[in-house]
This record gives C-alpha cells, structure tokens and sequence, in this order.
DNA sequence: GCAAACTTTCAATTCATATTGAAAATTCAA
DNA sequence: TTGAATTTTCAATATGAATTGAAAGTTTGC
C-alpha cells in the first residue's frame, strides 16, 4: 500500500469515528492528518490535504486545541501558526474522556437532580422515581471511575482489567 | 415538580444523550420513555406520547430491539404488540457497550490492520508506520477490556476502580 | 501609519440523516 | 376467502449540523 491511499483510509477511519463520537468529521479528520504527521501543519496546509475551506479548517483546529487533542507551534520568523497533534494515544483517550464526561454525564447528572423533585404516589411515579434513583447511581459511579481513570497511566488502567 | 414535566425533562435529557452517541433521537426518546413507563407500551401510544410518526416509532423500536434493549410483550386477546425497556441499568450499559464496539472499534481495527501494508522509507511513512501501531495495540487493549467488562457483573467492575 | 500576512467570524448554503405518511404487506379471526 | 387490524416499507420531505467563503478583524514589520 502506497502512502496516498494509505493516508486516505486513516483520515476516512478516523473521520467516521469522530461521527460516531458527536465530533465533527473535519474535526477528527484534522486530528488524524496532524497525528499521521511527522511535523507541524499550518492552516493551509490543512485545507489542502483535506480540500476544506479555510473557516472549517479554523474552527475546527480551534475546537482540537481546546481539547487538548493539538498544540500550536510557533515557527521561528514566520508568521503563520503551526499545530501538531498530542500523539500520546493514552493521553487522547483520557482527553476524549473527559470531554464526553462534560457533554453526557453531566447533563444526565443535573438531569437526574432535578427529576428527584417528581411528586405523586401514582405507579408512574413510583416507576419514574425508581429508575431515575438507578440512572443517578449508576452516573455517579461512572464518574467516580472516569475521575480515576482521567489520573491514571495506561498500564495501570489495563491491569485493573486482568485477572 | 409534576409528572408531564419530570417526564418532558427525562425523555429530553436521554435524547441528547443519545444524540452524542450517534444514536437517533428517536430512538433514545422511545427508550427513556419505556424505562420510566411501569407497563408495556404499543406503538400507537408510542406515537401519542412523543408525537412522532407511526413509520418513525416503528423502526426505532426495532433498533431498540435489535440493540436488546427492549422487548416484546404479547398480550391475551391483544393483536397489538408492546414493548418494554430493559431497566438494568448495567445492562443497558453493556449493551450499548457491545454496539459500540462493533461500530466503533472494529472498523479502527480493521484499517489499522489494512495500514500496516504500509510501504516506503520516508518520513511520512515511518511516522504514519509508528502512529498506526500505537493506535492497533491501544485499540487491541480497549477490546480485550471490553470483553472482559461485558461478561463481568456490575459490582465487580466498579471493584475494580477502587483503591 | 500603512499595508501585507494571517486569523476569525458569521450569514448563506450544502449535506447528511431523521422523519413523515401513505401505500403495500402481513396477520388473524370469522 | 375476506376484510379489518396491524406492521412494514420507502420515496419524499424536513431538520439540524457542518461547511463555505467573503468580509471584518488582528498582528506585524517597515
């Protein structure tokens, strides 16, 4: 397999994980060109390997450094701004995990909080009362363990997984 | 707070949610609808309680049911089907877990695997070479993990996060 | 201060996906 | 077998989110 076609299906890969994620395609497939790269691109580079427009190309590269997924790298007597990714696989994991704890749990948290209000004897009620107990157990944990693991290094998250 | 909007507040809370996860809105709405509902429900009080269209609710109670996370109920003298939610929550948590990998996880495995047919001694190549493998082993690991999660119970793996 | 280089913004547009709804198919009881 | 009840299908449409691109904004060197 020749580089071209090779670099085509990590982008496409990557950029369909992304979909799955709720992440911008063009976010996660900047993200895949910059860590397939062996050096910093700056934002026209970017448009022209991905053929996106300059604004998308912005945006998102703005939204992989607020996620810690990318870093600027400033070139000596040049003015343009170069990103290069976080290639730190484990480290990308635990930045995706803790923004998907931002954008999932916590709403269902707050959500889970204010449904406790529910008033009424009726078997709806009780039900709704019943799971929504569940929901706010089984969230709390979840993010007692993601805390955990957003501290942890990558071995000792997987040997938690043997034996 | 009274029931239409304890109600209001769960079914929308649970199809944003689902929205991030790359499912469709509808079909976490029918869901969160059947986890707080204390009996089956059909499809026409499906289509009632969420105004959605009867070809709308029918096909997302079939992905529910393919996702195995709801079932069938027949009725005696019923022709009408009902469906019910699976109200584990650490078994809607593994089953979802299951999609998920095959969505997710598969399809970067199997182009990480496609990747490795990767020729040429450049830069490029040898970066991409070095990504590439970081991302197959964390990807092989994650695997392993989630197997092992989707055949363990819940106490056990939240056992596993303490200390 | 000026203007070139570069970045950001955002209204308009495109695109992908979800949803509708009516017709077709199926199931079942008489 | 018929037809009423119910489910399924799918082409058309709607909806929301991503993307474009040009204009506005910023930064820098002269």
């Amino acid at each position: 397999m020749e580089l071209p076609e090779a670099k085509e299906r990590f982008i496409q890969a990557w950029g369909q994980l992304g979909s799955n994620w709720g992440v911008s395609k063009a976010m996660a497939q900047i993200h895949a060109l910059l860590l397939i790269s062996p050096n910093p691109l700056s934002t026209d580079e970017i448009m022209e390997e991905l053929n996106i427009s300059r604004g998308n190309a912005n945006m998102n590269v703005r939204e992989l450094l607020s996620w810690g997924l990318a870093y600027k790298k400033f070139v000596l007597g040049e003015r343009k701004e170069y990103f290069f990714a976080e290639k730190d696989i484990w480290e990308v994991a635990k930045k995706v995990g803790r923004e998907r704890k931002k954008r999932e749990l916590e709403p269902v948290l707050k959500m889970a909080e204010d449904v406790k209000k529910l008033k009424g004897r009726s078997r709806q009620a009780q039900e709704f009362r019943k799971v929504n107990k569940e929901v706010e157990r089984f969230a709390k944990k979840t993010e007692g363990a993601l805390d955990l693991i957003s501290k942890a290094n990558e071995s000792t998250f997987f040997k938690w997984f043997i034996r």
